[in-house]
DNA sequence: ATGAAAGCGCTAACAC
DNA sequence: GTGTTAGCGCTTTCAT
């Protein structure tokens, strides 16, 4: 491995020069410029990145911390955040916390030993005050997540919004008996989720939505169980928003299987627009966040903050979602073509 | 931020001291080490990885070359090699190549400017040529891949014998007439898959696998496709072999819609045991590869790869597959139970 | 058992 | 325009 030095020796010149000519700094002479280039071809020379980093004080690399990679939602999430990275010119670091406390403090101390310059957040484990206290050490960013009072970026959508739209489709489609799943995280999105549904139900005076309510369901295999509770219910619901697509597509599965008729004798709507939705017949109608802006922005939130060395800024970057309407809320004869 | 140098003076010690408690090096009194200790917990103090790095000439980052994140097989494997690594203490930089050369190759420069410790490649686009002069940086690991002559370690999966496996089940079951789809890429395993499939026919004199041979499919609407050309052939298969998960959901789906029966009709057999197998009706037999094994022994392999410092050793390490027999190549009364 | 000092490879004052 | 030099934070001989 040849060294600047050794690529200076062989130009004639000093290090300082190669230097130059590597950060493209100006007052250097086109002919030595030309003198060094050379040189650094003939060696073969790369420079020795961990002695950029300790003299620079960064390292290009951002840490994402994600509860589980495979999770369709966040391997699509990283998939974009490392277009978006690459494109400037950083590496991610992936780190999987699997829910856990210990986990997430063990990766957030890559910022204390300067191992990486950013951490993006995609989900929050510890208590806000535990976080704080990152934030002597580098920039964080929560992105698909909002915390209260948080005084850092954060890039989320308004889940509020999301329930809203999808109880006000059911509604007008004629729903006044409608389901609702949770996955069993409470984080703020959640909560928000849930009030933007209710409230729609009650702008309408429907007050049901206590006996229809499904708790810590995310797979396929929970959205099965779902049906088989739901179905045997002495009223059931008409409608169902699953709160996810494979919970989505695990109850259109198992309604079919008894028998019942998608949307006719069951509405459903499931969350994210995964691959998953337009596999199964019908369709189904799904909500659609805004990754590919989401992923972009917070990138972008991110180089700034470490431009900037600022890390304690309250920042809100909010992103609303669209409903895809497809066949499983919706009679082919009012369906509305969508992608 | 507080560096060795301050924990030494209030330790009252000197910094090679403190180094020899950081690193749990042996001829340090109990005493003074817990002085070492105590001042780095009162000053907060973590050793900086840049300069560690620097000096030691490694980083404790490995980088994974990926075509792209979201497919669910990749996700699925960088999750378990997140899990190994982070288990023996290495960080993994997800590095996106989406099957371009150029990307692979700056990708590969990361070993150049000794940004990570060695790279698992889980595709290859260059030419080995290529790849090779990178080893005089670092160790490379190919994991789901295998190349004829290269001379490194190499993880994967015996593709003929999974090929062999799924033909040789289909012809069990009585079908002489067997389509066989290809998602395109051109790799050894490819080669050698087709191959064990076309070998088990050729025993029982089956010769009419050119008619029925698809290429260059690999999505769920690539799999809707394959059927709707495969129905209105003159001699239609009995029985197809869809290479991928989301292309055997997609005959499956396209069928049904037709009036298919599956397996009546149409078996079908899929690749990777991905989620959506089980949740389409029938449920999709498919080929089990055991990815966690292979995770865990790149990762293994690598890490000594690291340590031993010896790059070019040619390394054979070959996992088998299993098929799983579900529905959609098995009447129920013939189906054997599986995970 | 402990410390002094050199040096990993790079950049940026500062001098000329 | 170009070179000299100090130093980023750490580990490791080599003395003692």
């Amino acid at each position: 491995m040849s060294t600047i030095e050794d690529v200076a020796k062989l130009a004639g010149l000093s290090r300082t020069t190669v230097s130059r000519v590597l950060n493209d700094h100006p007052y250097v002479s086109d002919e030595k410029k030309e003198l060094v280039q050379k040189a650094m071809e003939q060696l073969g020379y790369v420079p020795n990145s961990a002695a950029r980093s300790l003299r620079n004080q960064k390292t290009g690399i951002i840490a994402v911390l994600i509860p589980k990679i495979s999770t369709p939602f966040f391997s699509q999430l990283i998939e974009l955040l490392e277009m978006k990275a690459s494109s400037k010119g950083y590496q991610l670091i992936i780190c999987q916390t699997q829910f856990s406390k210990q986990k997430e403090c063990r990766y957030l101390n890559l910022l204390k030993t300067k191992q990486v310059d950013g951490v993006i957040m995609t989900a929050v484990e510890n208590d806000w005050s535990v976080i704080d206290s990152y934030l002597n050490y580098g920039p964080i960013v929560l992105c698909n997540e909002k915390i209260e009072n948080a005084n850092i970026p954060m890039v989320y959508v308004n889940q509020a919004q999301s329930g809203y739209l999808v109880a006000k489709h059911l509604i007008e489609r004629g729903h006044t008996h409608i389901a609702y799943c949770s996955n069993g995280v409470k984080s703020e999105g959640m909560r928000a989720r849930i009030k933007g549904f209710q409230s729609a139900l009650q702008e309408v005076n429907i007050h049901s939505y206590e006996k229809f309510y499904f708790d810590k369901v995310s797979s396929v295999e929970d959205g099965k169980q779902v049906f088989r509770k739901l179905a045997c219910m002495k009223v059931s619901p008409t409608a169902v928003f699953a709160g996810g697509d494979a919970v989505a597509a695990g109850i259109i599965s198992e309604a079919q299987k008894a028998g019942w008729r998608i949307p006719e004798d069951l509405a459903v709507v499931g969350y994210d627009n995964m691959e998953i939705t337009k596999l199964v017949d019908p369709m189904i109608t799904t909500v659609i966040q805004p990754v590919d802006a989401m992923a972009e922005k917070s990138i972008d939130v991110m180089c700034e903050k470490i431009h900037r060395k600022q890390f304690r800024t309250f920042e809100n970057h909010e992103f609303i979602s669209k409903l895809a309407y497809r066949g499983s809320s919706t009679n082919r004869d009012h369906l509305v073509a969508t992608s």
